[in-house]
RNA sequence: GUGGCCGUAGCUCAGUUGGCAGAGCAUCUCGCUGUGGCCGAGAGGGUCGAGGGUUCAAGCCCCUCCGGCCACC
């Protein structure tokens, strides 16, 4: 019901190529999920992102929890079905919610209208629902039981996420807390056809990481989820924190680093041996006008791409490309042209789940460590040059 | 013709007893990492309809003119 292959390693880079198998199919890794948090990808529809190469999106256990309602889902047949999406589906607990969502975080901007209250026990969390403002009481085995009636080939298990600037009292606590529901995950997993993953947290600190990756290991799940990163820390911190717990983690299974991310991010999280990725990034910066070429991010926006006939990344073989101009895409985005979000994000998701092609190619030829630096030469240098040189 | 109201940024408008010319939108940059299509940060943009007067100081008070709207002959 759940496998997981090796394939191909590369020399000199901890970098790996596999196939995960699933309920709902089988998925080339290093691979990247695009987040579909309510039950769909902004703006696209499920033959679109198998068109694109996507082979698992992602969906968010406290959103559907509130609206439809987990109950309701499982009355339409289970998510896959309810969206029209028959290949594999990753729900995501909820945890980061705590993260985001905390009354008086300051690492992330809080939405001002968006008044969602978080408060955390050691025996669950408690939200105040953003959709009409009622309270909720969440255990470990209520968010088991919620991805259970979803129906997601792969549930997380809910964890504490805190702030990168974390003490290290805090971030030993939240850590103990995400260990103790993890195992109470464990306990109230039974659906074979669902593959729980425990979540590694301890915020900044080495030694809590090294002893959340060994505690985590030692569960001896289906695989293993890196949480707590890309949350407002450098690279270099999250780099760090990677070559610090990559090593000790069991090589049969696959790693998941949760929220990342950007092209640097994902052939770095690679070259150390993390298999698995969801970011809003694509989509997001998509819907917000940004957009990535082989030489960096972009902006479709810009006054300079008025009159520019040319596509939005020259020889990309994504529709957008194919049939527009940036000249045409800048007018869609001033009109405020849904049609605008859609090509963005079609352009967005095809370039990041190339580059996870591109990359799984690589390590199978063995040249992955040679592909990551051609990329990143031609992709960071554009933003030196943007940085020294502003328009 | 007479009376009244109005004229301030590209647009819609604030502007206190006279005291450094303002906001929203638009324009132009930048940011966004387990999703609010938002949001945040910054920038440019003004002979305050024109001219004169009073005053240390006028968008504001006085006079003339121009333009717009309304009412009444």
């Amino acid at each position: 019901m759940f496998k997981f292959f090796v394939q191909a390693k590369s020399p000199n880079t901890s970098a790996r190529a596999g196939i995960l198998e699933i309920p709902h199919g089988k998925i080339h890794s290093p691979f990247f999920m695009p987040i579909g948090t309510t039950g769909f990808v902004k703006t696209l529809t499920p033959d679109e992102l198998k068109s694109l190469g996507a082979e698992i999106i992602l969906a968010n256990t406290y959103h559907l929890y509130l609206r439809p309602g987990d109950k309701n889902i499982k009355k339409f047949g289970g998510l896959h079905k309810w969206m029209g999406w028959n290949g594999p589906i990753l729900t995501d607990s909820g945890g980061y919610q705590i993260f985001s969502l905390y009354e008086g975080n300051t690492s992330h901007q809080n939405k001002s209208d968006f008044k969602t209250h978080v408060r955390v026990h050691d025996s669950g969390v408690e939200f105040k629902s953003h959709i009409d403002g009622s309270i909720h009481f969440l255990t470990p085995r209520d968010v088991i039981k919620i991805q259970n009636n979803i129906g997601a080939d792969i549930i997380m298990a809910l964890d504490e996420c805190i702030p990168h600037h974390a003490d290290k009292k805090y971030a030993a606590r939240a850590m103990k807390r995400t260990h103790d529901w993890a195992l109470q995950c464990k306990k109230a997993h039974k659906n074979p056809r669902q593959a729980l993953f425990p979540i590694i947290q301890g915020g900044m600190y080495k030694n809590l990481r090294i002893e959340s990756a060994k505690f985590i290991s030692d569960l001896d799940l289906p695989g293993i989820a890196i949480g707590g990163l890309s949350v407002g820390e450098t690279k270099k911190q999250m780099y760090e924190i990677l070559e610090t717990i990559m090593p000790i983690l069991p090589k049969n299974k696959p790693i998941y680093l949760m929220g990342v991310g950007s092209p640097e991010d994902l052939l770095e999280a690679i070259d150390r041996g993390v298999d698995m990725f969801d970011c809003v990034m694509p989509t997001r910066l998509a819907r917000h006008g940004s957009f990535w070429t082989l030489t960096g991010r972009r902006n479709i926006k810009n006054s300079k791409y008025r009159l520019d006939q040319k596509p939005l990344m020259e020889n990309c073989g994504c529709y957008t490309c194919q049939k527009f101009t940036r000249s045409y895409l800048r007018h869609l985005f001033t009109e405020h042209e849904t049609l605008g979000l859609r090509l963005m994000t079609i352009h967005n998701l095809h370039f990041l789940l190339n580059l996870m092609r591109d990359a799984r190619t690589a390590i199978t030829k063995g040249k992955f460590r040679q592909f990551k630096k051609a990329f990143l030469a031609k992709f960071k240098a554009h933003a030196v040059r943007r940085r020294r040189t502003p328009q």
